[in-house]
DNA sequence: CTCATATATGAGCATATGCTCATATATGAG
DNA sequence: CTCATATATGAGCATATGCTCATATATGAG
């Protein structure tokens, strides 16, 4: 095939492509978004129950945040996330499913 | 939701789910593998239509081969590199079609 | 064998990233 | 207002990563 015959990604796209699986690309945000996928929660309280510290979760929900992948409300002193990307959780259970059954 | 009553996943398929999102997070191995999901081909052939070093693209395929993405085959001089792994392949389709429609 | 071509790979560098530590900010109780 | 609790965030560090450069290796032509 000559290089005028393949079919082209456009820059843009490819560096969005690239962006939607960095976000995947850690373990701790897997466990995250994992969390968030199944219930609305707390900073302390995913930081209790992945056992990471509050900082580090903190850190990791603003790199969510900044993608667009999770959504917030307050409620009294804390912050309530949850997931905003529902084709972005597809494809996290699609890639949980095939890391499960192999 | 107390933490005994989560779906948890086990770390090693964190870890694995980890390396799959990990691999299709750079722009040149994403223009690689879309690529490779078109043709089998050669190392000189992805270098001069995509516009990468003939060393970077040789790195990137090492790393594919390590994650078992692609396979490969000999013809005289020239490696021809194909995909391995439909179901990655499959991810990676799923978030161009995502970025192209957003 | 020599030579040309194609590919692989080690070393090293620049940059990105995920964490800790310290501290700032926001809310509610009193 | 003060104090406690919950969260956010900047600085800095250790490690990971993607590239270049140089060079090694493999095959085929002659």
């Amino acid at each position: 095939m000559k290089a005028e015959e393949h079919s082209f990604l456009r820059p843009e796209v490819v560096l969005d492509v690239s962006q939607i699986f960095r976000a995947l690309a850690d373990p701790t945000r897997i466990r995250i978004l994992y969390m968030l996928s199944q219930e609305e929660c707390s900073v302390n309280h995913i930081a209790e129950v992945l056992e990471i510290s509050q900082s580090a979760v903190s850190h990791q929900l603003a790199t969510l945040r900044a993608m667009r992948l999770v959504k917030y409300r307050r409620e009294g002193t804390a912050m309530l996330y949850s997931c905003d990307d529902a084709h972005v959780i597809s494809l996290l259970r699609q890639a949980i499913d095939h890391a499960e059954h192999r």
